[in-house]
DNA sequence: AGATTGAACGATTTGTTGATTATTCAGAAA
DNA sequence: TTTCTGAATAATCAACAAATCGTTCAATCT
């Protein structure tokens, strides 16, 4: 069984390497075979097809990722507010920066969130989870104070979610992106509500 | 120059009618020439393209929902909260219900936005000011207190985004998507800071 | 003159063909 | 038996041709 998984290995180093050099839709099994010496028919042995190889990386690099936002949601330093924008600037910064730096890794994404829906969903869902994390102790904390933690997760979600979708960014730079961001956060925080804007200023005629 | 209206608003009239039998792809110059007993070189002196046609159509269809968006918004017997939900709901219903019982207007719809971002531009414009008046007012009420009004409603619109966009709802049925935007609209409104949640409850208890 | 036409042009779309490639599976090798 | 191969298959893609359609404009009409 662990020359199962060595030869699995291979397959996906193989197919990392040929993805981000050549991108996903011009690399062919045949070659992804080839490097790993043997047959194109083989490979089915160890994944059902193509493109559960790319989500077999895609999987291993969000695994990564998703350790790095979980660290970051429970900084012990920062208060609740610090910890969600470091939390959502992070993602942002990421689906930018594979945009515009990585477009092979960009490609990827694309096709996989295209054809397994799942997959994309399953990422919210990890997510979710760490936002809830931050909530539960943000409350333990008197920070912040929410009813049902799982769907207020969700919310938040929803109202950042122009910030995970590249079509929805019309040329916007980075910056003006986590301007916004910013903004969205902080109303989210805050809310429309008097006494919290009064908090806010009075918090800043403190410093 | 009545002359002039009157053969333009045949065009319109022509053009609005096929475009809505069998969409604006299947839809020809030519066709809507024939229609207003012209030739297709005709139509040039009256519109740029058939895009145009296409716009001035959705412009006076538009128009008229900006006007329904602009009463909800002031309505005198709602307070800003009630007023919020009118509007941002009364936009989600729309879009859901071209989408779903009305492909021809969605494709029209789609298509301009693509092909003229400045137009979807325009619109979301409209949508703020009217967001600003709303603001404006909830503020002389002393509902709402915002600093900037304009950045406010802009930030809004970007927590809202995700139900402006159907690509985005992936099978949503509506009232999973109302549920929704009221979470949203609630987290704006009162924000996750705890005074917020109190007075939330008091007002629960109270009625 | 100004308004209108419709043939001509070029861009876009549609349809078709051939090649490429993911996937399968009967059989060979271990 | 289990592991693997590679030719066969079917789906997808790319390239090209044909047709369609938006747009223009020289010629015609009023």
């Amino acid at each position: 069984m662990a020359e199962k998984d060595s030869i699995r290995d291979c397959i996906v180093e193989a197919a990392k390497k040929r993805f981000s050099h050549f991108g996903y839709g011009k690399t062919t099994m045949a070659e992804v075979a080839s490097d790993c010496a043997m047959s194109p028919g083989n490979l089915y042995r160890f994944f059902p097809g193509k493109l559960d190889i790319a989500e077999a990386i895609a999987t291993e690099d969000y695994s990564r990722h998703l350790e790095h936002l979980r660290k970051l949601a429970v900084q012990p330093g920062k208060d609740a507010r610090e910890r969600l924008h470091d939390l959502l600037f992070e993602e942002l910064r990421r689906t930018y920066h594979k945009l515009e730096k990585d477009p092979r890794a960009y490609e990827m994404a694309r096709v996989i969130s295209q054809e397994r829906p799942k997959f994309a969903n399953w990422m919210l869902e990890n997510e979710r989870k760490i936002l809830v994390e931050l909530l539960d102790e943000a409350e333990r904390r008197g920070e912040f104070k929410t009813a049902d933690k799982e769907f207020t997760a969700e919310m938040v979600q929803s109202a950042t979610m122009k910030f995970r979708y590249p079509q929805l960014w019309s040329k916007l730079t980075l910056p003006k992106l986590e301007r916004e961001l910013e903004g969205v956060m902080n109303l989210l925080i805050d809310g429309l509500c008097p006494h919290a804007a009064e908090r806010r200023q009075a918090i800043q005629a403190a410093e």
